[in-house]
DNA sequence: TATGAATGAGCCTTCATTCAT
DNA sequence: AATGAATGAAGGCTCATTCAT
């Protein structure tokens, strides 16, 4: 009937359904990270999150539909972190602050972020990409009020690409020093801005 | 008794088989291409590759040697036309045109390589990682050779995942004009390179 | 996790469930006597049990696991009407009333018996020896008891092989008459037992 | 066409072909004793042969004439050496020494003899019987000829049962010393035969 | 005639999802 | 609303047998 990608079944009204949900969207992140992309089950999801099969489907009417809410709370995550950003730096640091918060962000839970990105990648409708488009959009004005007004379409998708390449590299051989690694994310795309043709 | 991973289960000693597990392959290649790894199937491949699901295991022991012999392959083309370039290019060229091969290599199948590298990092166990480190070397000594002696190790790495970063977000936009993307990698890794810290 | 050789996976916690594997066993007993091993699928099974296939292996992790399952029902059931004879029965007559009951045992089902046997003989991993353990000490007790103290440890297993041997060649042509074998398994094994060396 | 079973697809009338069914026919018993019947494959019987798959299909039409030869040979062997004793002993020593052909006959390679007994029983169409009768009859008529004649008939079936018990068992704990076994036998027999009702 | 590549029915098992209680 | 038993399509893989070379 509905069974369409889609929305959450039923929106939470009641404190315990909110948690239920929670407890469900954590239990499927943990198992996520702990055992890959193979032990994720509505079952097991379901079990961590001690919750009835019944019960979690009361919630999500299909699987894809908390792999798309697991995808969503983390990019509104991080969209709200650069957000803030971008409204209290002053705009020749912001991009760089943003840059911290991307790396922060990823090496909260690396694996589940990397598994994440893999998951999206096989939706079979990509999701919603108005948090995708808003991250773009903020990079690109930061480009342009930090100076690089050379084509900031396509070097905001750049600089995206470029960190993400980094952080997740980083995360696969298990490198987990914030510090060191935001510094070199730093250095490959200012480095990139600024480097002539 | 032979059912660890490795090697496919049979060399082919005929013409017959060698064509056919070159079908296999193949076949495998393009359902990852047209379907992603929802259809890829020992029966979907089988059946792509105009084969009965029993040759198919007559030649591969198992489905994830499938996936491994695909990764090895795309790994070996890319190496030999790298070590290729490497020898045959003046130390101050070398990063250059390594990265344009790289190019090259992705923009080939580019959904192909990007499967590819989420196959890999699924594996129970992973391969061979004798020809990522090959490749890492080679980055390694070019990066020496052109005068890059800050940090080669860290920033061997860093190069393969800048480029790797930037070559797969254009593949996963469709961006197939392998000049533009060849430039703007260069600009990346020498920009990294060059950039104070 | 829990996929070593060993108990179903279920303990069934509603009585719906407990008719439900209950109904397996029998499904899988039934299968075993008209079809032999030939038909003995866990496809079958789940059909004649008027269970999908699905329900099936959520109470049993395995079609081994339905076979030991089978085997240790047959034996307990054994064991425990021997168990009650040798307690109910004055010594002297002990082994006589033993003879009876493996006699009677085997000729419920013959057939089944029989295939049960095989099944284990194949089982990768030998089934809990215990029942068998108690079988023989029960045995050997009784053959002490009634003043067979020649070699009690050899000749316990000696009137197993005997009894076993007369009945499955009764059952395997068919003969059915519990009261004449009986008197000739008897015969058999206080033949063997009185017989000088 | 002529798929009943049946006969070895063709007689040997050369040389090589008579060693290449032989071949075949002991590979086909390793296999049984090294392996059990799991490991009992048709292309595993070729290559122990040495044979290609295709030329056992020259020799047998179905595996299941491989086991009947191999079930036959069996049986023959057994059949042969009892007929030569039967010839050659005078009638009261004659039943001793048929059991004593029997023990060691099933001594010589007891895992196979037994799996050989599974696989007889779980063929499709009981095999060519004759050997059996001829069994039977032997022994039928030793028994008549020391003055066992109670009940011929049955007696000798019980005598065979027993004598299969008693081996079986000793073979399945891997007891080799042929000796006791057949005192053990003889006692069982013997006893049996003298008890009264 | 020998070879071995090819075939495909069928087996065991998993897991997303439904529905009776 | 919660529970968990039940469902069944689908996937990986085996092995007896055929057939082109």
């Amino acid at each position: 009937m509905n069974k369409k990608p889609g929305m959450p079944r039923k929106r939470p009204k009641q404190a315990r359904s909110a948690v239920t949900v929670a407890n469900i969207l954590e239990a499927a992140a943990r198992i996520l990270e702990s055992e890959g992309s193979t032990g994720y089950t509505t079952n097991a999801v379901a079990r961590v999150a001690g919750v009835s099969i019944g019960s979690l489907y009361q919630y999500f009417p299909t699987k894809e539909v908390i792999t798309r809410e697991l995808i969503a709370l983390s990019n509104n995550a991080l969209l709200a972190d650069i957000q803030r950003i971008a409204d209290l730096t002053p705009p020749k640091e912001r991009l760089a602050g943003i840059l911290d918060a991307a790396v922060k962000h990823q090496l909260r839970r690396p694996a589940l972020a990397r598994l994440l990105d893999q998951l999206e990648s096989q939706l079979p409708v990509p999701p919603d990409t108005e948090a995708r488009k808003i991250l773009v959009e903020i990079i690109r004005v930061s480009l342009t009020a930090a100076g690089f007004d050379r084509a900031p379409e396509v070097e905001s998708l750049d600089v995206i690409a470029i960190t993400k390449g980094l952080v997740d590299a980083a995360g696969e051989r298990g490198e987990t020093n914030q510090e060191l690694l935001s510094i070199r994310v730093k250095r490959a795309v200012f480095g990139y801005l600024r480097q002539p043709d």
